[in-house]
RNA sequence: GGGACCAUAGGGUAGCUUGGUCGAUCCUUUGGGCUUUGGGAGCCUGAGACUCCGGUUCAAAUCCGGGUGGUCCCA
C-alpha cells in the first residue's frame, strides 16, 4: 500500500462503503454495505454505553444566544458553524445554529432538569449528525462537513472526584470498544492549547495510520464547572445551599469507522473484525451441470446451521464465475468464506478461507462447524489486533533531540520525547518542527528536549491528520 | 491563512501544446442472448462522457474569466 490516500479512497468506493460524489463538499452517502458496518460498530458502542448511560436525542438546531453563551467554547467553533437564517423567504428573528457539537443544546436543558443533588449524577448520550464548515481539504470519514455518526456522552456530577472518575470510565469504555475492533491506540493528555474549547483538560485517543500519520479517534473531556457556570446549572445540597456541579463529555465519530478500515485493510480490500462485518460468512457453491442438486442441498443445510447459530451468513448464488465471487468477498472484508463443490462432497469436507491470512482450511463434515467458526473468529480478531498493535508500538520511538524527532517523523513514525510541560515551550516545539504534540503521558524525569528544564512528562510528537 | 495542479461515460484514461480530422480513444462497467462455472469467462448485439456559467471565434473538449468540486505542498 504505497499510497494510502489513494487506497483509502478506492476501497471506500469499491467496497461500497460510501459514495463521496454527493454534490456538497465533505458530505457523503452511506451505501448499504457501509451503513451496515456503521450500524454494527455503533451497536457495539451502544452496548458499552448502555451499561451506565441513557440514550437521548436532542434537536439539531441551537438558538444563537445559547451557542454564544460560553465564550471560549464558541470561539473554538464559530468559524465552523452553519446557520439557519430563513424560514422559507422570511428571515428568522433569531439565527439558528446547526450543532457543531451539542453542549449548547444539552446544557440549557440540564439547567432545567437539575434541581437537587438527588438528580445527580446524570449520564446520557446521543448518536447524531453534526455539521462543521471545514475549510481544509475534506476527506471521507476523516475530515467531513457532516459528521454522520457523532456519539457524544454528557455527564454531570456532584463532586470533582466523581467527574475525574467519569473521565477514567470514558477512557475505559472507549478502550474496550477499540479492543473489540482490534484498533490500536495511544491515550494522552492533550496540551492545553489543543484541548476542547471550554474544557479543563482533554484526554485523547489517537491511532496510527498506514501513512505514518496519527488520527484522533476519540476524546474525553473534563469540563470542570465552566459550562455549569455559563448555563447556570445548579443543584441544592443537603444543607440547602446551591452549588455548581462538575461535568464531563466524551465523543467518538466516523473516524472510528475510518480506523477499522484503514487499520486492517490490505491490497485486496477490506479486512473486518467479525463482530462488525456486515456479512460474517459467505458460502460459495461451486456448481457444475452434474451434481448440482447435491451441492445446493448441502449449501442450504450449512447456511441454515450457521444462521441458526446467530451468524450473518450469505449464499452467493449469482450466475458468475466463482473466482469473481472470491475477489468480491475479499474486497468486502467478509471474514470467512466457505466453498462447497462436488469434489469436496466426494471427500466429505468443505473448504474455509479466513480473510485476514487468506489461509485455506479443510473441514470435515463430521466436525463441529460452529465451534470451528467461533474459534476462527476469535483467533482472527486476536491476530489482527496483535498485528496492528505491533505496528503501532514498533513505530513509537524514544528520541533525545529535536533533530532526531524530526527524522523519526519524516520516517513515518511517532517520536516520544521528554518535555517540561510548559505551554510556551511546547508551542515553540510545534513552531520549530511543524509537527503536533499529541499529548503527554506518564510522568518522567530528566531534561526537557527543547528548553532543557526539568522534564515532567513523556510527550508524543507526530504528523497528524 | 498562502500557493500549485487538476476536472472527458458509473470508475480509470487518450485527445488539449498548434481551435476544424471528434459523429471523441482504449480499459473497465453495463442491458439482452447463447455457451459456461474449483481464483476476475467467451462470443454476438446494444447502452453510456467533454464539470457548470459567461466570454473570444465562422468554428471550442481544446483558448480566456469566474463558480463548484478534487488532489497536493507550505504556514
Amino acid at each position: 500500500m504505497e499510497n494510502f490516500s489513494e487506497w483509502f479512497h478506492n476501497v471506500l468506493e469499491e467496497a461500497e462503503i460510501l459514495d463521496s460524489r454527493y454534490p456538497i463538499k465533505g458530505m457523503s452517502v452511506w451505501l448499504p454495505k457501509g451503513f451496515k458496518l456503521r450500524k454494527y460498530i455503533t451497536e457495539e458502542l451502544r452496548k458499552l454505553l448502555d451499561e451506565e448511560h441513557d440514550e437521548t436525542l436532542f434537536p439539531l438546531l441551537v438558538p444563537e444566544n445559547e451557542l454564544a453563551k460560553e465564550g471560549i467554547h464558541v470561539k473554538g467553533f464559530e468559524e465552523e458553524v452553519y446557520w439557519v437564517t430563513h424560514g422559507g423567504s422570511k428571515e428568522l428573528n433569531e439565527k439558528l445554529a446547526i450543532r457543531p457539537t451539542s453542549e449548547t443544546a444539552i446544557y440549557p436543558m440540564f439547567a432545567l432538569w437539575i434541581r437537587s443533588h438527588i438528580d445527580l449524577p446524570i449520564k446520557l448520550y446521543q448518536v447524531v449528525n453534526t455539521f462543521r464548515y471545514e475549510t481544509k481539504h475534506t476527506r471521507p470519514l476523516i475530515r467531513v462537513r457532516e459528521i454522520t455518526t457523532f456519539a457524544e456522552a454528557h455527564t454531570v456530577h456532584v463532586t470533582k472526584e466523581e467527574a475525574e472518575e467519569q473521565v477514567k470510565t470514558g477512557i475505559k469504555i472507549y478502550s474496550e470498544l477499540f479492543d473489540k475492533l482490534a484498533i490500536p491506540y495511544i491515550v494522552s493528555k492533550r496540551p492545553s492549547w489543543d484541548k476542547f474549547p471550554g474544557a479543563d483538560y482533554t484526554m485523547a485517543f489517537d491511532t496510527f495510520f498506514p501513512d505514518g500519520k496519527t488520527l484522533q479517534i476519540g476524546t474525553v473531556h473534563n469540563l470542570g464547572q465552566t459550562f455549569a457556570k455559563t448555563f447556570d446549572i445548579k443543584y441544592e445540597t443537603t444543607e440547602s445551599t446551591h452549588e455548581l456541579p462538575y461535568q464531563t463529555c466524551y465523543g467518538l465519530s466516523d473516524r472510528v469507522i475510518a480506523s477499522v478500515i484503514a487499520t486492517h485493510g490490505d491490497e485486496k480490500g477490506l479486512v473486518l473484525p467479525a463482530i462488525v462485518a456486515p456479512v460474517q460468512v459467505t458460502i460459495i457453491p461451486i456448481i457444475f451441470k452434474d451434481g448440482q442438486e447435491e451441492v445446493l442441498s448441502k449449501v442450504e443445510e450449512i447456511e441454515k446451521l450457521i444462521k441458526d447459530n446467530g451468524f450473518r451468513v450469505n449464499v452467493d448464488n449469482r450466475d458468475i464465475r466463482p473466482g469473481k465471487k472470491f475477489y468480491e468477498a475479499e474486497l468486502n472484508g467478509t471474514p470467512l468464506r466457505i466453498e462447497i463443490g462436488p469434489r469436496d462432497l466426494k471427500e466429505n469436507k468443505i473448504v474455509l478461507t479466513r480473510r485476514d491470512t487468506l489461509e485455506k482450511i479443510n473441514v470435515s463434515l463430521e466436525d463441529d462447524l460452529i465451534d470451528i467458526i467461533n474459534d476462527l473468529f476469535e483467533d482472527m480478531t486476536k491476530t489482527m489486533k496483535n498485528k496492528a498493535w505491533k505496528r503501532l508500538n514498533g513505530n513509537v520511538i524514544s528520541v533525545e533531540t529535536l533533530l532526531e524527532s524530526k527524522k523519526t517523523i519524516e520516517n513515518g513514525q511517532i517520536a516520544s520525547i521528554k518535555w517540561c510541560g510548559e505551554d510556551s515551550c511546547g508551542e515553540d516545539i510545534e513552531e520549530e518542527t511543524g509537527l503536533d504534540i499529541l499529548g503527554t503521558q506518564e510522568k518522567t524525569s530528566g531534561k526537557c528536549i527543547y528548553c532543557g528544564k526539568d522534564a515532567k512528562y513523556n510527550a508524543l510528537i507526530a504528523k497528524t491528520y
